[in-house]
DNA sequence: CATGAAAGCCATGGTAA
DNA sequence: TTACCATGGCTTTCATG
């Protein structure tokens, strides 16, 4: 990254890289994006420093530890109120079984994804702790049959 | 991990670190979670031999890099055949700008989620590429005003 | 059979020119 | 950019519970 912050083109490919494989060397990274080791060192610090470039994380297969269903579900707020908002939006943060929430325009206020075991799974989260919450008026699950595609790499 | 392929307490937090932060060294992450640095190397490789434990990714923030509006959209197909099936999801595999698929059970057929820079570049995806798509009848978009929580990890 | 401790090797990141 | 060097992490061995 050069210093007036734009992202050229080697950028592009160190985060493509990274995106795809963040568990290569900085010198296998060097010659898979055309630069030195010593420069795509530079450029990655550079783009932590920048914000561009974030955590490293470990994938896990969610069914293989008990958690292949995806329920998609929308929900409508008792309340547009900051506060009724916030409340909300903490008690999702605090629940690891929800992994993405959205604010959304439109007739619902959220869509949220939740990782469960299964059905049954659901229903207990769904009757006990989503319905359960004061600030949430109603929801509508829908049910994923398979996960197709899954990336977290964004398009650059 | 014992040779039944059971998780223990100890896998689940080697996951549970590995999820959040995979740059830790493997000493590191033996002293957080209570085991030796030898024995955290053997689980981590029973847990990749398993397929649990999958790829290590860098994440980047969508909207330094101009990926900063997410979209989410229902699509009902024109046919249920499997090779229109097929033909779509290949589809959406080489579509960058789509990051998550799902098959969906209900009035839907699929829900993708799509990060795109701005309303027009939407319109853009939906009229000349979603649209086109000869498998497509109908798609209902959903602009998402914000992502609330965003996570890789899953529950364990 | 899994673990913890210990040690050596090698690759790697970081820094120099 | 290239080259180098020292750091430290990965991997194995071995004894133990």
């Amino acid at each position: 990254m050069k210093q007036d912050g734009q992202i050229d083109e080697v950028d592009r490919r160190i985060l493509s890289a990274l995106q795809a494989d963040a568990s290569l060397s900085h010198q296998d990274l060097a010659e898979r994006v055309g630069a030195s080791s010593a420069s795509c060192w530079r450029r990655i610090k550079a783009l932590e420093a920048a914000g561009i470039l974030t955590r490293t994380v470990r994938l896990v297969d969610p069914a293989q530890v008990g958690r292949g269903v995806n329920v998609l579900c929308n929900i409508r707020m008792r309340s547009h109120a900051r506060e009724a908002r916030a409340a909300f939006e903490h008690f999702v943060d605090g629940r690891p079984e929800i992994v993405e929430c959205f604010s959304m325009s439109g007739e619902w206020d959220y869509l949220i994804r939740i990782v469960v075991a299964d059905v049954e799974d659901y229903n207990r989260f769904l009757m006990q702790t989503l319905l359960g919450h004061p600030s949430v008026a109603g929801a509508a699950s829908h049910f994923a049959l398979s996960m197709t595609k899954y990336t977290t790499a964004i398009p650059l």
